[in-house]
RNA sequence: GCCGCCUUAGCUCAGGUGGUUAGAGCGCUAGAUUGUGGAUCUAGAGGUCCCCCGUUCAAGUCGGGGAGGCGGUACCA
């Protein structure tokens, strides 16, 4: 290779907020992704992958008197000067399919998708600039069983990942509801609009003291920084605060509660009788106030969503490495959004959908040290001596053949201790040793690692420990596949 | 975006008030042991002390600016 210029070379580094995914995390996130496919097929959606990227404005994204499109989505631009954006989530595409497939699509449309999206946001804790998700929605429904199907779907598939009931919740609320409470407090300014039902989304986080002072004139955080309120009355407050409350309330039925919250709003009203019907289509399907729960203080996306919403929550308490407590945010929501396809096409086309968030969910398994044990390596296969190199990888091809994962051993064969380090490093159960003495006899020695390992527990001395050679045996060479199935079976657990 | 803390070997971290060749543990490489993992012992490699500017006879240490990381907060379709 030429020589560089030491100035000239780039720095192997990555991008922040993207990593790295290591075989052992690859592995457990498969599985996840299986785990989840197989609900999502149980209930009968059907996959659908569409593009990394998009046209900009087909994700919704348009472009203002600005140079670069809207901050928060990665984008780039054709050659003929078009702008594309990196999608953000998989709802905007599932919606210009839609719309461009509208005729030849069977209503109502049922689709799950996994993919990687992008946000360029700040990342954090379970926040990630790129990461995975896994949605199921139905398009072209408007019937309230299809967003209790949502949520059902939801509980599922947090238990088939492994939660049991009380480790998750899912949360439901109702966007008319949220709207109509507005209406009732008498707030038409739409800032003011957005920062009363910001203010209700940070329920869980800041209590019902920091809410009330974010609706009214503001609150300071511990960090020293201000955070304007939205200046509502202490009247309004008291409206507003009571509502959130009402799901917070154990004593009294969620029905109650309804009848307590009727009031004038025929939209509140609406969304209230909505959650009334979903929660009773959910409850006969079998699922309790334990796993699925209304609350008011569930607001999501404040764009797009025009009905039902409801998002995932893990309820154990997640620490991180240092055993400092880590905020997560929900792992997953979704809701109604019944204008979207209408973007492309002026037909109004409801639709709802559920988002897994994999990668926040994956970390906080790992935070809450729910990691599979570490795979099995392969079988390694060395080699005493070079010129008999053909004949060890026959010894691997038959292993292979026969369904066991193996390896002939690749570095520099020398020092033959190195050979057996390596496949201790790669979690190997067993080597496959076969030097002058046994090809003579026409055997083959399995020497088992992991049994191995255990005898060499109690040998303090050296000297002893070669002797000894723990955990091998010699065996016929027509053998080696059921006696290395032996072995593995042994340590199958 | 705003506020706070942090940045020294591959990793985790020591280095009162500025002062020679910047250290430890773990890891890595080699040997003791040329057909046997671990343990032990020995030796070795590995550093622009995040970057730039300034103060000073002298900066890892002090000042200013910047970058990166972590946490909080805001935003999050």
């Amino acid at each position: 290779m030429a020589k560089t210029n030491k100035d000239a070379r780039p720095k192997a580094r990555l991008p922040k907020g993207l990593r790295d995914i290591e075989a052992a995390e690859l592995r457990a996130q498969n599985a996840m992704l299986d785990k989840i496919r197989g609900v999502y097929e149980r209930y009968g959606f059907e996959p659908l992958e569409t593009p990394a990227f998009e046209y900009t404005d087909a994700l919704g994204k348009f472009l203002p008197d600005r140079d670069r499109p809207n901050e928060g989505v990665f984008s780039l631009q054709d050659e003929d000067e078009q702008w594309l954006s990196l999608r953000y989530d998989l709802t905007a595409p599932l919606a210009r399919y839609v719309a461009q497939n509208f005729q030849t699509l069977t209503k109502p449309f049922r689709r799950y998708a996994v993919g990687r999206v992008w946000r360029n946001e700040k990342p954090g804790p379970g926040r990630f600039r790129e990461f995975m998700q896994f949605d199921a929605d139905t398009v072209g429904t408007d019937s309230v069983a299809a967003d209790a199907e949502m949520c059902i779907l939801a509980a599922d598939t947090m238990e088939a990942l492994g939660f049991e009931r009380g480790e998750y919740v899912i949360k439901v609320s109702n966007r008319n509801v949220l709207d109509g409470t507005l209406e009732v407090i008498g707030v038409t300014d739409r800032r003011q609009q957005l920062a009363v039902l910001r203010a209700m989304d940070k329920l869980d986080r800041l209590g019902i003291e920091g809410v009330r002072e974010l609706l009214g004139p503001g609150r300071r955080d511990e960090s020293g920084d201000f955070t304007r309120g939205a200046g509502l009355t202490s009247e309004q407050v008291t409206i507003v605060l009571h509502q959130l409350e009402a799901a917070y309330d154990e004593k009294t039925t969620f029905d109650n509660k309804v009848q307590e919250n009727l009031s004038s709003s025929r939209l509140r009203n609406e969304g209230l009788s909505e959650l009334v019907e979903m929660r009773r289509i959910y409850t006969s399907a079998g699922y309790d106030d334990g796993q699925i729960l209304i609350n008011f203080g569930v607001v999501r996306g404040l764009e797009y969503y025009t009905g039902p919403v409801f998002e995932a929550d893990i309820t154990l308490d997640v620490k991180d490495e240092k055993g400092r407590p880590v905020r997560f945010g929900s792992v997953g929501g979704g809701g109604r959004y019944d204008d979207l396809v209408a973007r492309f096409t002026g037909q109004k086309v409801p639709a709802t959908g559920f988002s897994l968030g994999v990668s926040r969910l994956q970390a906080a398994l790992t935070a809450l040290g729910r990691t599979g044990s570490a795979a099995v390596g392969p079988v390694i296969v060395t080699v005493m001596e070079k010129e008999h190199i053909a004949d060890y990888q026959k010894l691997v091809q038959t292993l292979r053949s026969s369904g066991i994962r193996a390896e002939l051993y690749l570095g520099n064969p020398k020092k033959f201790g190195k050979q057996l380090e390596y496949a201790d490093k790669r979690g190997s159960p067993c080597v496959v040793i076969q030097g002058s003495d046994e090809r003579e006899k026409g055997e083959v020695t399995l020497k088992d690692l992991i049994e191995g390992a255990k005898a060499a527990a109690a040998i303090k001395d050296n000297k002893e420990w070669k002797e000894t050679r723990p955990a091998q045996v010699s065996v016929k060479e027509s053998d080696l596949v059921s006696e290395v199935r032996k072995i593995l079976a042994r340590h199958k657990s």
